[in-house]
DNA sequence: CCGTATACCTTGATAGTCTAGGTATCATCA
DNA sequence: TGATGATACCTAGACTATCAAGGTATACGG
């Protein structure tokens, strides 16, 4: 297949996470897939990318882990946001929005066409 | 030690320098220094960054460098968009607004002030 | 019983950015 | 005169996030 157009803007995988997980706990899996089906599979969140910024996130403090059960009933680890994660997310909410902007600005916010 | 908050997305610094040249040939300094005027330092393009861009997009044939004289008289490297590289411009700034589009949706688009 | 979906994990390669240096010229100002 | 800051280019090395591609295990449907 062709390159599918659907990576990642790095940097950007965290902050989706993050508001991901401010609807509620979540497992690893689930977010990918709630991403992927809410963005129409804009974007494909790869586990490989997936898995490691759960660690390194929950390893800020920003995320809690915990081992329950699935809707399907699997085995399945579930994230919820910390408090430092709340906070975390309001900040990159933020610098995406300034951050985007300013993109915005030079490629012209309508179409690019100017 | 927090991070100045104005780094770049990474994979955004080629469409970024395409668009400026899009307006016609301009040096590197020059580049730099006009994203950085015309985003009110909201991106900041360090040279570590740019000057190995640059390279990459000729090697590419996306761009064309050629020596000159800068406004103030000092040797200039310019480059000028080519027509892969207006191609390539189109291509990016499509996939900009589709990536975008699907991160602010997630996000929440109106939340400027979050 | 075999394929597909769910759910987790890891290793290694790749690639873009940043840090931190470097060269050289020119204008300004003390 | 000498220092400074702006202009203008360049590079090596480290970092880090992502991706590709493998792996384990369970459950369900055909």
């Amino acid at each position: 297949m062709t390159k599918p157009e659907t990576e990642l803007l790095q940097g950007t995988l965290d902050v989706l996470i993050l508001k991901t997980l401010a609807w509620g706990p979540r497992h690893g899996y689930g977010i990918a897939k709630w991403l992927e089906d809410t963005t129409d599979d804009a974007l494909i969140i790869e586990e490989g990318s997936l898995y490691p910024a759960l660690y390194r996130m929950e390893r800020k403090g920003w995320i809690e882990a915990e081992w329950g059960m699935s809707e399907l009933g699997r085995k399945a680890k579930f994230y919820a946001l910390t408090s430092p994660g709340r906070a975390r997310l309001r900040q990159e909410v933020a610098a995406w929005h300034r951050v985007s902007a300013a993109i915005g600005k030079v490629l012209g916010v309508g179409g690019g066409r100017a």
